[in-house]
RNA sequence: GCCGGGGUGGCGGAACUGGCAGACGCAAGGGACUUAAAAUCCCUCGGGGCGAAAGCCCUGUACGGGUUCGAUUCCCGUCCCCGGCACCA
């Protein structure tokens, strides 16, 4: 008679086991705990979205939890813990639209994604949970913030400091100071032309704008200058470029960054104007070109440009400066349309050959980029050479290409070269190589006063500011007296009041501004202040998060120095590539300036960076609720338990790929599970199978135990999970095969699976006699000798081509391996009576004999 | 257009540092067990050819070349797919 005790029950073991995790609170980081060494292992936390958790979440959690709990039992103090990047337009939009406080609807979904986060039974420290909005972590966003507003940088020391030690003159009225002041702070408010998307109601930042539209919802963005608060990233280029040098991230998310700064090294040259007396800044690259600068072009926004252009030519230069603004960024980056500009009369004279050039204006060239004005070198510079094409412009060239042909099409203006080759039509220079050239011409340009060496940066100061409700209140006030004080550290969180309007003005107002009660101020001295109703980016929560775990409940301080020096940087940070620039960008930058002001001790927050890599619909395409591709994780927990659930993330390739979803191979991963669970548990009473047996393995067992042992471990370090997988499988496979299984040889296989599938192999282990959890169980090592194959089987190959095989013991010479080779007599016959001359034997792997 | 990543069976993928291509899993086919089915276990499984069979031969890692005793791996060229950037002077 059977029963069925003794059945694989993820569903009742699972629940088991994550209670008795939660309820023996094992998995809590202890701080500075300095009998071991520390890892901190850190998963990029989530939106709380309405819909869930998706398969794609628990890609990356799975793998960041099997590094935490592989490198507990491998003795390391261990701090893994999980939260939310809870503010977000979703819940915002949410608002607008019914009324309901955003807040309200964030908790909701909290409650669920934690739910299903715990379902999955990640070793996270849920102490340290923490989420964005609420009032105790924004405080300390808005004391970053702060900081921020109270700091300068140091060009000469390359580090951020205190605003108070800025050094001013004496000389300068109160009004004049207090302006100097503001424009260096790395918090400052600016006017500037903003990317304002009408149907959002707010503006974007640049990243958010793909092509012209709105990153979220695709809607038309237009160019709207606007009050603002701005972060002085850019000062921060050279340091966030350089110490990425530091960091042991993929190198093409460091080359995204790179590229994102884009710094160009080069210089600026001064050019007069024909019958005024303004001088023009261009910065150029190519500085060794100077003598083919034929004309000039400013871009449309220039401030120069009123005061050159001609009377005749005012009309078509206005005309066309407002169609500039007009224009959407996509319009102007549109890059199928022609080049357009007009002529403004205006001539200046180009320095090193004293040649009057004409300055015309085009879109093509950016205000926000090096001075907003170029010299144009038509023959070099393919943008030049179209719109010198177009408007008929003079083109000379000043470089001589290498290939001959080449520079035949060049010298007649057919061509355009933007490599290196050799000076001409450059006086004295003629003859330079480019790299030469640059060097000299910059050295002469700074000894005539006309230039000098020059670096630009693609980055651009950060847009701080959103016109929204859902978002950190700036700890800011604007006084009648149009002054901009900071509120103290005290006074902080400066909390969101509650509104019953959750709509932006679209004026540009935000709805903040509708709160009366809560805008104006009256300061101690009487004076009458309104709050700034922008509200922060929703970068702003997770810039900082990292820190915030180490001491979560900390009310004095965002976290405490002693706790930052133990548990700092993060060891391992895993999350997706769409991460790549700006969350990574903002975070380094933030850090960075926390170290200039001495609250953290390391440069970079976060040392190894993996990305989990996206996981596609069962069709292959991108999950999306339209297509209805969308696997939802709960199900297949309920069907196949988070064991399996788990495992088959892992097993499907590597972490990094893009791959599709297959619910037949989560069947796979759990038919393994039951494989290993049927060979230990016997399924009548549910206790120990008698097959397993406390006696000595085999060789072969032994040997493929330690084996297995010894790829999980190396797998688990170079985060090759699924071939992990399927080395247990493999040790699964022939352990099944057994009639007698010992016992010490399933203990050590159950403990290196704990990592990827916990429940199973606590329960197993419990089974096994055991009566404490394997947590923290010893990882198992191995012996370098029980690994070695006894005898090995070489192929055979004549002229590179298999024709037999042989079997040596290991520790055959090779001599004796040649011997037994040429004695083969599919080899004989291959040689065909030649003779050998050359054998080549490579150890443990193939002889190969050349005739 | 530029930059980065990739292209291996029907499918996901594996292959140390240039050394037996296709581990492991899925799907498929055959068999065992069963009254039957499910589950489980065993076998086959890149393509083509020869053979009654054991077995043997040829070919094959997007395509075309090259280096090498030997190339999925290194080099050159071409095609395709994915991601990022997009007038940054």
């Amino acid at each position: 008679m059977s029963s069925d005790n003794g059945l694989y029950r993820p569903d009742e073991i699972e629940k088991k086991w994550q209670q008795f995790w939660e309820k023996s609170g094992i998995f809590r980081a202890k701080d500075c705990d300095e009998s071991r060494p520390k890892y901190y292992v850190l998963d990029m936390f989530p939106y709380p979205s309405g819909q869930g958790l998706h398969v794609g979440h628990p890609e990356g959690y799975t793998a960041s939890d099997i590094v935490a709990r592989y490198k507990r039992m491998k003795g390391f103090n261990v701090l893994h813990p999980f939260g939310w990047d809870a503010f977000g337009l979703p819940a915002e939009q949410h608002a607008i639209q019914t009324g309901t406080d955003p807040k309200e609807t964030t908790q909701k979904n909290i409650d669920n994604m934690r739910r299903q986060t715990k379902s999955l039974g990640f070793s996270y420290d849920w102490h340290r949970e923490i989420a964005t909005i609420e009032p105790k972590y924004y405080k300390w966003t808005q004391w970053i913030f702060l900081k921020m507003f109270n700091s300068y940088y140091d060009g000469n020391q390359q580090k951020a400091r205190p605003i108070e030690e800025l050094d001013i003159f004496d000389e300068l009225s109160e009004q004049e100071k207090q302006k100097y002041i503001d424009n260096h702070r790395l918090a400052y408010e600016a006017e500037v032309a903003v990317n304002w998307c009408p149907a959002l109601g707010t503006v974007l930042a640049n990243e958010e704008v793909i092509g012209g539209l709105s990153e979220r919802g695709g809607h038309p963005v237009i160019r709207k200058p606007m009050r603002q608060w701005m972060l002085k990233i850019t000062e921060y280029a050279e340091r966030l470029l350089d110490d990425l040098s530091e960091v042991d991230w993929p190198e093409s998310i460091k080359k995204l960054q790179r590229d994102w700064i884009g710094k160009s090294i080069g210089a600026e040259v001064e050019f007069k104007i024909v019958d005024c007396d303004w001088n023009v800044r261009v910065f150029t690259t190519r500085p060794d070109t100077l003598f083919g600068a034929t004309y000039m072009v400013f871009s449309p926004e220039h401030a120069l440009i009123d005061m050159i252009t001609t009377d005749d030519q005012k009309e078509t230069v206005e005309k066309y400066r407002q169609e500039a603004t007009r224009k959407s960024d996509l319009d102007r980056t549109d890059l199928a349309k022609e080049k357009t500009g007009v002529f403004t009369g205006a001539y200046a004279i180009n320095p090193v050959n004293g040649e009057k050039i004409p300055i015309w204006i085009s879109d093509y060239v950016l205000i926000s980029y090096g001075t907003g004005a170029i010299m144009a070198v038509p023959a070099h510079d393919e943008r030049d050479f179209e719109f010198a094409t177009k408007f008929n412009l003079p083109i000379i060239p000043v470089v001589e290409p290498p290939d001959r042909e080449q520079a035949d099409l060049v010298m007649q203006g057919k061509l355009c070269f933007i490599g290196d080759g050799r000076a001409i039509n450059s006086g004295r220079f003629d003859g330079l190589s480019t790299p030469e050239f640059k060097e000299k011409i910059t050295i002469w340009l700074e000894e005539q006063n006309l230039g000098k060496k020059a670096i630009n940066y693609k980055l651009r100061d950060w847009l701080f500011s959103r016109q929204r409700y859902w978002g950190e209140p700036f700890p800011i006030l604007h006084t009648e007296d149009r002054r901009v004080i900071a509120l103290s550290e005290q006074d902080l969180p400066l909390e969101l009041p509650l509104v019953d309007n959750y709509k932006p003005a679209g004026t540009g107002e935000p709805p903040l501004a509708n709160a009366d009660d809560w805008i104006n101020v009256t300061l101690a001295d009487g004076t009458k202040a309104k709050r700034e109703t922008n509200t922060m980016p929703q970068w702003a929560g997770s810039c900082w998060y990292y820190l915030r775990y180490l001491d979560p409940d900390n009310d004095r301080q965002g976290w405490a120095a002693e706790k930052e020096k133990y548990w700092m940087p993060v060891d391992l940070y895993i999350g997706g590539a769409e991460h790549a620039v700006l969350h990574l960008l903002y975070s380094r930058f933030w850090h960075k300036l926390l170290y200039d002001l001495g609250y953290v001790s390391t440069k970079e927050p976060f040392k190894k960076l993996i990305n989990q890599g996206m996981i596609l619909g069962e069709d292959g395409q991108k999950m999306s609720k339209s297509r209805g591709n969308v696997v939802n994780p709960d199900n297949v927990i309920a069907d196949y338990g988070a064991d399996s659930m788990r495992l088959y993330e892992m097993f499907m390739g590597p972490l990094e790929a893009i791959k599709p979803w297959n619910m037949q191979g989560v069947e796979g991963v759990h038919r393994f599970l039951q494989k290993l669970w049927r060979a230990v548990i016997d399924r009548d009473t549910g206790e120990l199978d008698k097959a397993v047996q406390q006696i000595q393995a085999d060789e072969e067992t032994l040997r493929l135990l330690h084996q297995t042992i010894k790829k999980v471990g190396d797998d688990i370090d170079s985060f090759g999970f699924n071939t992990a997988i399927s080395a247990m499988m493999i040790l699964v496979n022939h352990i099944s095969r057994l009639t007698i299984r010992p016992k010490a040889v399933i203990e050590r296989l159950v403990l290196i699976l704990a990592p990827f599938a916990p429940h199973i192999a606590e329960e197993l282990w419990e089974r096994l006699g055991h009566t404490e959890s394997l947590a923290y169980a010893s990882w198992p090592e191995y012996d370098k000798e029980l690994i070695k194959e006894k005898e090995i089987e070489l192929a055979v190959q004549v002229k590179g081509k298999i024709k037999d095989r042989i079997v040596v013991s290991a520790d055959a010479d090779e001599e004796q391996i040649k011997q037994k080779a040429l004695s083969c007599k599919k080899v004989i016959a291959a040689m065909d009576g030649k003779e050998p001359r050359k054998i080549i034997v490579i150890k443990s792997r193939l002889v190969n004999i050349v005739t």
